[in-house]
DNA sequence: CATTTATAAATTTTT
DNA sequence: TTTATAAATG
């Protein structure tokens, strides 16, 4: 007899599941588990993307549909991924129908199919987090709110303040409190702001990040659409959920009302989104959100070597909270995570360099190489150094290209076609032609969008006060500017006028847009040049795009994650080096792993040290960064930071190690560089002049630190 | 009055 | 390198 019950399970002989008996029992369990719903506690290492991997391959296996499967993840990068890895046990092909994506992007393709029922319009446009803020800009000064004598908050504050009042269900005046406190002064202006910016989002059919969510939790819970909804997906299964919201958890609770088949994964221990309102709470309640839950854990590490797991959880035996697991590997391995203390900076560059270069001549490619830092900027100088000495290398996280102001002008003018109605996107237009700054800005949207007195009683259409939207009335009325701007106005509404003129494919309408865009550009920026590259790469993806709007939506939900940034030329086959922040490493994992500045200052960062909590994300920041190495682990402590940024000063001020790696720690590494007893006191700079200097700014800073 | 130009200041982590 | 505010210009 061939077939064999696996766990509960009846496999047919002509099932290959070969594949099975490469997962460990509690994977297995995972993988084949009946309906649900299901916790996966899955610590550091433990094969998670494998297994779900196997899940969604053995969910094909049993007959589920593909497009009846949601995976939800944190990137999409992450759902390509784990669907590749599927389709390696399935064979190609068979994974392509399966919803995969972020909770956003989810969002945003089931809303286009079923918002009309909530009365939302498919043709929105996706804004980000920048144009959020620009947009509560834009209001604060038509508010007046600017000349207060009182200083009001920068915009980029009023949306993340807005971003996590939303997201955790929190009173605005308590999130300002606890985590905006210079901003409760003026907490009256600032939900005097957000009432409009709501207002105004619903009228230029935008949604931003939370929108999308807020909506997607809306149609989930519907009486009638909702079940529809619901009713698609036979199987759900979420990663990263110590990531996840309150909103999230809801969206899950109404998506699985009838239907008990979901799996989430998760390690409580990897909780590093809190600033986004991500709660652990989602994965300790789950037994209660979800009843009849099974909980299954996962602790036996693959990846890292006995020494790196046992600095790694020395780091987490510190934490103040958490759930209790017991990871184990099998892995031997004798070689101590390295701690090198460098005098400053320009040391730990070249110490960086120095070590990455050899463990290449080592066999180790830099590919398999990863350096990991606290903030984008950290590895700045760094970049210099790799650059000086001809290492390619790949970054993530910190800057992106759609932040761009000049990439941000062009998605603004393929915005317009795309929805005419969205206001942000007319003031940024209006404001790159000559003579024309915020105030005549603000006069022609609202003689466009209809609210001037020059809306004519719409007659028949009684629910519809825009009878003519704002793009056409633009081209056929053209709105009175300045003598300087008719110039550009024209070239603009030309512009305009061809892209919509036969409805051409978007990659012509993109290019026709910048040959209106050149002229402005090159008079706004100085150096054109380097900026130039990132217009082309805009049509790059744009003549991959379907539509237009599928265009701006893939730039909103997914923007290119790195920087072009290769020090050699960009050849695709090369073998290169990756940096990235701690958070956007989440997933990933190495041979060897650099992580600079581990210092108090930088992890924890001097911006998360106001409460408990934030310390505590901090710690699981570092965990999260030392548990992506397998088999060799470098930590690098500058001791000295120059206060003026590049500057030539002399001026500088003493760092101290990260208080996360106390010195009952230190005998989990092995300790060299300048200083080989305490990064403090020691000598051996060969300098007894700025070593002495050292510890006595040293002790001193003690004092009021 | 609105816009442009000049000057000074600030800068986590991300969907 | 971007961004807020002040002074100068059209």
């Amino acid at each position: 007899m061939l077939s064999e019950r696996v766990a509960g399970v009846e496999w047919g002989p002509s099932v290959d599941r070969s594949w099975l008996s490469e997962l460990n029992p509690q994977q297995r369990e995972a993988a084949t588990y009946p309906d649900g719903p299901v916790l996966v506690i899955a610590g550091a290492g433990s094969g998670k993307t494998k297994t779900l991997a196997c899940r969604v391959a053995w969910l094909l296996q049993q007959g589920v549909p593909a497009d009846r499967i949601l995976l939800l993840t944190f990137t999409r990068r992450a759902a390509a991924e784990m669907l590749d890895r599927a389709s390696r046990i399935t064979g190609p092909g068979a994974t392509g129908r399966i919803w995969g994506g972020t909770f956003h992007s989810i969002a945003n393709r089931l809303l286009r199919q079923y918002g009309r029922s909530l009365g939302l319009a498919p043709e929105f446009t996706v804004i980000d987090q920048g144009d959020a803020a620009d947009l509560m800009d834009l209001i604060r000064t038509e508010l007046g709110l600017t000349e207060s004598r009182k200083r009001f908050p920068q915009k980029g504050t009023l949306a993340a303040l807005y971003s996590r009042s939303v997201n955790s269900r929190t009173k605005v005046s308590e999130v300002a409190r606890r985590h905006f406190p210079w901003t409760e002064d003026s907490l009256e202006g600032i939900t005097q702001v957000f009432r409009v910016y709501t207002e105004r989002k619903r009228r230029s059919l935008l949604l931003d990040y939370d929108d999308l969510l807020l909506f997607w939790r809306a149609l989930a819970i519907a009486p009638g659409v909702g079940d529809e909804v619901a009713d698609r997906f036979d199987h759900i299964l979420v990663d990263e959920y110590q990531d996840t919201n309150s909103i999230q958890a809801e969206i899950l609770q109404g998506m699985r009302r009838t239907r008990p088949q979901m799996m989430v994964v998760g390690d409580d221990a990897q909780s590093i989104y809190s600033f986004r309102a991500a709660t652990v709470r989602n994965i300790l309640d789950f037994p209660q959100q979800f009843p009849g839950a099974a909980v299954v854990k996962l602790e036996q590490n693959y990846r890292s070597t006995q020494p790196i797991l046992d600095a790694s959880n020395a780091v987490m035996a510190r934490a103040t909270e958490r759930y209790e697991k017991n990871l184990f590997t099998l892995r031997g391995g004798v070689s101590k995570p390295v701690l090198t203390t460098c005098l400053d900076e320009g040391e730990q560059c070249s110490a960086v360099c120095d070590r990455i270069l050899s463990k290449r001549e080592e066999g180790i490619a830099l590919r398999d190489q990863a350096i990991l830092f606290r903030t984008g900027h950290h590895s700045d100088q760094l970049e210099v150094e790799l650059s000086r000495r001809n290492i390619p290398f790949l970054k993530f996280g910190g800057l992106k290209f759609v932040e761009a102001a000049h990439v941000k002008d062009m998605l603004a003018l393929v915005r317009l076609l795309d929805n005419p109605r969205d206001e942000l996107s007319w003031h940024r237009v209006l404001q790159l032609l000559e003579g024309i700054g915020p105030a005549s800005a603000r006069r022609i949207v609202a003689q466009i969008s209809g609210s001037a007195p020059a809306t004519e009683e719409s007659e028949g259409e009684a629910d519809t006060v825009e009878v003519v939207d704002p793009l056409h009335r633009f081209l056929s009325q053209p709105p009175a500017v300045p003598a300087a701007a008719q110039e550009d106005i024209a070239s603009l509404r030309a512009a305009l006028t061809d892209c919509l003129e036969g409805d051409p494919p978007v990659a012509s309408q993109i290019e026709r847009i910048r040959r209106f865009y050149e002229p402005i550009f090159r008079r706004l920026y100085e150096n054109p040049s380097v900026r130039l590259r990132d217009l082309d790469s805009l049509e790059q993806i744009a003549s991959g795009c379907p539509s237009r709007a599928q265009f701006l939506s893939d730039l909103a939900l997914d923007p290119p994650a790195s920087t072009q940034d290769l020090a050699g030329p960009p050849l695709l086959d090369e073998d290169y080096l990756i940096l990235s922040t701690i958070h956007s490493s989440k997933g990933s994992e190495w041979d060897a792993v650099h992580l600079i500045h581990v210092s108090d200052g930088n992890i924890p960062s001097d911006l998360a040290t106001g409460s408990e909590a934030e310390i505590e994300e901090e710690r699981r920041l570092l965990y999260v960064a030392m548990t992506r190495a397998r088999d060799a682990l470098y930590l690098y402590f500058p001791l000295r930071y120059y206060n003026r940024p590049r500057g030539r000063g002399d001026r500088h001020s003493y760092a101290q190690l990260t208080r996360f790696i106390p010195p009952e720690d230190w005998h989990y590494y092995e300790r060299e560089g300048s200083h080989q007893s305490t990064p403090v006191d020691a000598a051996g700079t060969g300098d007894p002049k700025t070593d002495a200097a050292a510890a006595v700014d040293a002790l001193l800073g003690d004092l009021w630190s």
